[in-house]
RNA sequence: GCCCCCUUCGUCUAGUGGCCCAGGACAUCGGGUUCUCAGUCCGAAGACACGGGUUCGACUCCCGUAGGGGGUACCA
């Protein structure tokens, strides 16, 4: 039975990174029918750990990648919190020591840092010497009398190797003698990362241990744990890194303001803020931003695009497939064909997952999607009225693919706001309807929509073509001053289309207030 | 310093010795189409880090160099 986990601390943000970590374990679990875990590293114990997590939590649930154990949903391992299993981990630290993998130490700090300044210059690897170590109760006590602390330290071995088989990397190898004799027990009793993720890895009996290439350097510590408890080693899978936009730096969400700098980076910012500025919302510098993923969530991005693109961050299927459905990714991934390098992250390729996705859906399934922007806008009511269902049906249809994620129905204000509330970008105006005549054809126009039945799309177009030609006039030197007048702005929907969802009443309004305006 | 990992177009990648004067996608730049925009269609430009081997033949194998990244914590 295959077992993978994620293992998040809480911070409060669920970061690209970690969510492409968290998909190839999902991925793996699922398409081996196995079990996915979260496991929550809280050793931290600062922060409000209930608090930091949610978001975490909502962004994973909302990406689809569900867990079998963990928060909320427990397990027969539980709990699933590093913060609640400190007995264990002290358990197993008295086991190393009685079976000498591990021992008592009582150097000072600045001992140690003598130690390894000396190795410095002599050129080679630091190793600390065990001079302050403690090998019975009696050197305990004679180093207490001192006014010491103790903490536990690993006693690894001083030469030989280890090979750490990797699913992507293949074997790996590691002089035991570079190792340190790193501490697992704090002088305050508690313990640290690698004790604990190799202890909680054994209780909930993980298979594949699937992580970030941060951890493969401290593999072979965590291997000689394991080995020193009597556990079996897990399979381990060393991911490649997810690199800051245009670098080959592991991103980090400390570096957000420096990120921002980057075109892309920047431009999808930009159209973000755009979207909450008219939500009236403003966000937080610090968790609104294209590298965690609440900031995709918040401005209607589909998981499905997320998700497609993580999948592609350093892994391939072969030279030409890009699209993925949930089912088709757990059906193909492989760890096998997980790349090497690191993946930048590239927000402009990731929106063009986006649109793709957003254009595949169909409308019916927008609609519910766009209408909770609208009602936090406040442009239509909660709960909406019955003939808002249809009516946007008509708006989506004539937007079409200019909806690029959900929170872009705030643009096309015009299909949303009284007569009299609608914004008009004067420099349109001045612009379009700048001479005299631009206006005396706006007007003439204006008095021919009386008559026009049906109102709809084809019937308005079919006029004004008949309306032009009549006039000897071209399409562009109607269009231009009369979109202006109906929507505000100069660009947008087809303004056959428009006219028609607006209605005829709508239309006469606003024509007349632009030229009353303007005359 | 020492140890480990990595290196194909700007970006994500295909490529496991001849199919590659290197293929796809995003981005970019031209052009067609449309009432604007979005879209769509057609086209262009753009890469094997470098140096040595091995081989009839190397992006592919070996060695080295350079560059990038990670680890070396009483962080995770």
């Amino acid at each position: 039975m295959v077992r993978t986990r994620f293992a998040p601390s809480p911070t409060g943000y669920l970061h690209i990174g970690g969510v492409r970590t968290a998909l190839f374990n999902w991925l793996f679990a699922r398409q081996h029918g196995g079990q996915f875990i979260l496991r929550i590293d809280d050793t931290d114990e600062q922060r409000n750990v209930r608090e930091a997590l949610q978001p975490i939590l909502d962004g994973l649930r909302w990406l689809g990648i569900d867990w079998d154990e963990g928060p909320e949903v427990d397990g027969p391992y539980a709990p699933y919190y590093q913060s609640l299993r400190a007995q264990r981990y002290e358990a197993a630290v008295q086991q190393l020591i009685a079976t000498g993998a591990a021992y008592w130490d009582y150097a000072l700090a600045e001992e140690l840092q003598l130690e390894r300044e000396s190795a410095q210059a002599d050129q080679r690897s630091f190793r600390y010497s065990r001079k302050w170590s403690a090998e019975s109760p009696s050197d305990r006590q004679r180093f207490e009398a001192q006014g010491r602390t103790g903490v536990v330290r690993l006693k690894m071995p001083q030469s030989g190797k280890v090979t750490i088989r990797d699913q992507i990397r293949g074997n790996v190898e590691f002089d035991w003698g570079q190792e340190q004799d790193h501490v697992v027990q704090r002088a305050d009793g508690t313990c640290l990362y690698h004790l604990a993720t190799v202890v909680d890895d054994y209780d909930f009996q993980i298979t594949h241990v699937i992580r970030a290439e941060e951890h493969l350097s401290n593999t072979p510590r965590q291997v000689f744990i394991a080995q020193a408890l009597g556990y079996p080693v897990p399979e381990f899978a060393h991911l490649p890194f997810v690199a800051e936009p245009g670098s080959k730096t592991k991103i980090s969400k400390r570096k957000l303001q420096k990120y921002l700098k980057h075109h892309d980076f920047a431009q999808l910012m930009q159209h973000a803020s755009t979207i909450m500025q008219r939500l009236g919302d403003v966000p937080d510098a610090e968790s609104f931003n294209p590298i965690l993923v609440g900031f995709y969530q918040r401005i209607g991005f589909l998981p499905q695009s997320l998700l497609n693109y993580f999948l592609l961050l350093g892994w391939s299927l072969d030279e030409k497939t890009e699209f993925f459905g949930r089912d088709e990714m757990i059906a193909q991934f492989s760890l096998g064909r997980v790349n090497h390098a690191p993946a930048s992250f590239d927000p402009a390729k990731l929106m063009s997952f986006q649109d793709h996705y957003m254009r595949g859906l169909p409308i019916k399934q927008k609609v519910p999607l766009v209408l909770a922007y609208l009602q936090e806008a406040g442009w239509v009511t909660t709960p909406p009225a019955c003939d808002v269902g249809p009516y946007l049906l008509q708006v989506l249809a004539a937007i079409g693919d200019r909806l690029r994620v959900s929170g872009d129905i705030l643009s096309f204000d015009e299909f949303f706001v009284d007569d009299e509330q609608l914004a008009v970008d004067p420099q349109v105006v001045a612009k379009c309807l700048a001479t005299p005549e631009s206006r005396a054809i706006l007007h003439e126009y204006q008095a021919t929509l009386v008559d026009i039945a049906p109102f709809d799309s084809n019937s308005l177009e079919q006029h004004t073509k008949g309306f032009l030609a009549a006039r000897s006039l071209k399409m562009g030197q109607l269009v231009h001053g009369l979109r202006v007048a109906v929507t505000g702005k100069a660009i947008g929907c087809g303004v056959f289309e428009t006219l028609a969802i607006l209605g005829r009443e709508r239309c006469l309004r606003r024509i007349g207030r632009l030229l009353e305006q303007i005359l």
